[in-house]
DNA sequence: TTACCACTTAACCAACCAGTCAACTAAACA
DNA sequence: TGTTTAGTTGACTGGTTGGTTAAGTGGTAA
C-alpha cells in the first residue's frame, strides 16, 4: 500500500558521496538532500537523523564493498593471486574517484573513523567492525600464502596488521597529497613487508 | 606600547587542543574562545579567521614538535637509538594525551589532513610541508642504520615511506579503536619492516 | 473504484555559525 | 603623570544548522 519511491537509495548514496570527498562536519543535511534531489521533509521520513543517514550509508557502501572483496579474495585463487587483485581493484577505485571527483578520496571508513575519533560511540562500533573485517581477508590470504612457501608470514596476524596499516596509511597519505601516484607504491611496499622478490604472481 | 597579553598563546593552544581531540569541522570559534578564556572579539584581534588560527596552531604545535624530533633523531646517536627514541616518544605523546583526554588521539597533522582532503589548498600546503619534513628524520635515520649494515634498506626512501605510512596507518588505527595498545606492535612492526632480528639497540 | 497510507512538499523553528563593531580599559613608555 | 595604543568587551548581524510539522498527493492493493 501506499506509493513507492526511490528517495531512500538516492539519499544512502548521495551521503556516502559527500562524506568520502568531503568530510561528516562538512555535509550539511540541506547539501544531502540537494544532491539527492530530495526534500528535507522526505529525508526525515527515512531517516531519524544525519547520524541514522550516516550509519546506513556506510553499511550500504560496505555492501557494495564488500562483494568485490569476496571476489578478489576467492579461494579459489592462489592467495599471491588474491593479494595482487586486492591491490588492483583498490587502485582502480581510486583512479575512478579520482576521475569523478578530482580528487583523490582514500578509505573512507578509515577517514570517517579518524574524524569522529571516538566522540560517537555507536558509529565508532560500526567503523571498527568493519575494519576488523577487512584486516580478515589480509589475514587469511597471507597465512594462505605462508602455508605455501611463497610468503615469509608465521606470524599471519601480525603481518596481515602491519600491511593493513601501512595500506591505510598509504591511502590516507594519497588523499592528503591528492596524489595517485603515492599509490604505485603499494605493489611494491607490500612485496617488501611479505618480503616477495619477484613478482606476486608465481610465473 | 599599549598592554600586553598571552590571549594569543592560550588560543593557539585551545585550537590546537580541540582540533586534535576532535576534528576541524567540530571545533567552533565559541568553544575555542572558551576553552582559552578569550572573548570572541579579542580572537579576531589576534587572528583574521578561523582558518588562519587554525594554520597558526598547526605551526605553533609543529615547532614544539619538531624540538623533539631533533632530540630524538640526534645525528649524535647511533641510528638504531634514533628509530627506538622516536617510537618511545610517539607512544609516550599518546599515553599523555589519552591519559589528559581520555581518547587516544593520534597524529593530527595526518586527522586534520585527512578531514579537510585536497579541500583547501594553503592549509594543505601548510600539512603537506610537515609531513613531508617528518619524512625526511626518518629517511635519514634510515640511511643512516643502513650504511653501518645494521639494517635491510639499499632504498633508505622507499623504505622510509614504507615505515611512515604503516606508522601513521597505525595511529590512526589506535585513535578508531581509543586503544593504546594496539601501539605496542609498533615496535616490532618497525623492526619487520627493516629486518631487525634482535633488539633495535645494539647489545 | 475507492480507500488507505507511503511518500511529498514547503513553511517553519530555535540554536548555532563565523565574523563585525564601537566603546572601553589599562599597561607601557616618555 | 599623562598619552598612547594594544588589548578587551558584549552586543550585534545575516546566514546556516539539524530537525519539526501539518497539509497534501498519488500509487497500490482490495
Amino acid at each position: 500500500m501506499g506509493r513507492t519511491s526511490d528517495a531512500r537509495e538516492r539519499l544512502l548514496e548521495a551521503m556516502m558521496e559527500l562524506i568520502w570527498v568531503g568530510s561528516f562536519g562538512s555535509t550539511s543535511v540541506d547539501h544531502i538532500c540537494e544532491r539527492a534531489e530530495v526534500k528535507k521533509g522526505s529525508f526525515y521520513h527515512f531517516f531519524e537523523s544525519k547520524h541514522a543517514l550516516a550509519m546506513a550509508a556506510i553499511e550500504h557502501g560496505w555492501d557494495a564493498f564488500q562483494v568485490r572483496l569476496d571476489k578478489a579474495f576467492s579461494v579459489s585463487l592462489p592467495p599471491l593471486v588474491r593479494l595482487e587483485t586486492w591491490i588492483k581493484q583498490l587502485i582502480a577505485e581510486q583512479v575512478e574517484m579520482k576521475a569523478k571527483h578530482g580528487r583523490v578520496l582514500g578509505c573512507p571508513i578509515h577517514t570517517l573513523g579518524s574524524e569522529v575519533g571516538a566522540m560517537d560511540d555507536i558509529f565508532q562500533k560500526v567503523l571498527k567492525g568493519k575494519l576488523a573485517l577487512y584486516l580478515r581477508y589480509l589475514e587469511s590470504a597471507i597465512r594462505d600464502a605462508h602455508a605455501e612457501g611463497v610468503v615469509q608470514a608465521p606470524d599471519a596476524s601480525a603481518k596481515a596488521k602491519i600491511v593493513f596499516s601501512y595500506s591505510e596509511g598509504l591511502l590516507a597519505h594519497a588523499r592528503i597529497w591528492n596524489d595517485l601516484s603515492i599509490l604505485d607504491s603499494l605493489y611494491d611496499g607490500v612485496k617488501d613487508i611479505l618480503r616477495l622478490d619477484n613478482s606476486l604472481i608465481p610465473a
